[in-house]
DNA sequence: TTCTTTATACGAAAAAGGTCGTATATTCGT
DNA sequence: ACGAATATACGACCTTTTTCGTATAAAGAA
């Protein structure tokens, strides 16, 4: 199965995908690792976890060696703006904006990242 | 079972929450033909949907009469905050502000809604 | 009254996600 | 060389979610 376009991964496929997406490449060891940290699981759950993510196309690996290696065949930017779409069209009734006030009422956002927020907003409306 | 707090409706949930939200009120057969009119589905399906929310406590019913009629149990905002934090610790590295760029990064809001963004981007900058 | 329509209840099965045990192969340490 | 450690493959199982068939009762039409 390989993935073109526009898949929608899991919870547990979703924290793989952050390690990946942050690390650049890691073996099951090392997601393993890092997912045991938090919570508790066997390595082989976490094995078969990548692997059916490697037969969706979600990540690639490179099986030369001995301990294959990983890495994520998604893009983080997208995938985020896909699951957002999602979310904006089954919860916020399809207006983003609507979303984008619930998350700025309960969550504090640093004075820094407001301003970064401010000018996105300003070249918005210049348009 | 009575749900007092935090339950995670599944996708299918969310859907029939919506239409309640909307109507305030609605028997199955309104919700049914609602979803069905975007959706293949059974009336029966839809039926032991609510039935099974209703036991996890997402709908309250009245069911004085043969027709029982239904309402959304879980508060509107309270379940976007709710569904909105778990995406934000699970896809973007627990910031808000992350979120709330890639939102509005892709999507047309109006610029009457971004006036009142930036109202309150002023108000938590002030805090 | 009797047939048809429309409700709910309920059981069961299909689908999807996650979990792990066990088999087997390779590598490493001594 | 050989036992221990470490890797992948794979099947099986358990839950949760979704789906629907069938039974049964109430209401409505004729």
């Amino acid at each position: 199965m390989t993935a073109t376009k526009l898949i929608k991964p899991t919870e547990s496929e979703l924290e793989i995908l952050q390690i990946l997406w942050t690390r650049g490449i890691a073996t099951v060891r090392e997601v393993h690792e890092e997912l045991a940290s938090t919570k508790d699981v066997g390595y082989t759950t976490t094995l078969k976890l990548m692997q059916i993510m490697n037969e969706k196309g979600l990540v690639k690996r490179d099986d030369s060696m001995r301990t294959h290696v990983y890495q994520a065949a998604v893009n983080k930017e997208k995938t985020q703006k896909h699951l957002l779409g999602k979310m904006i069209d089954s919860l916020f009734g399809g207006s983003s904006t609507q979303l984008v006030i619930q998350a700025l009422g309960e969550n504090k956002a640093n004075p820094e990242e407001i301003e970064k927020i401010q000018a996105l907003l300003n070249d918005l409306k210049k348009q």
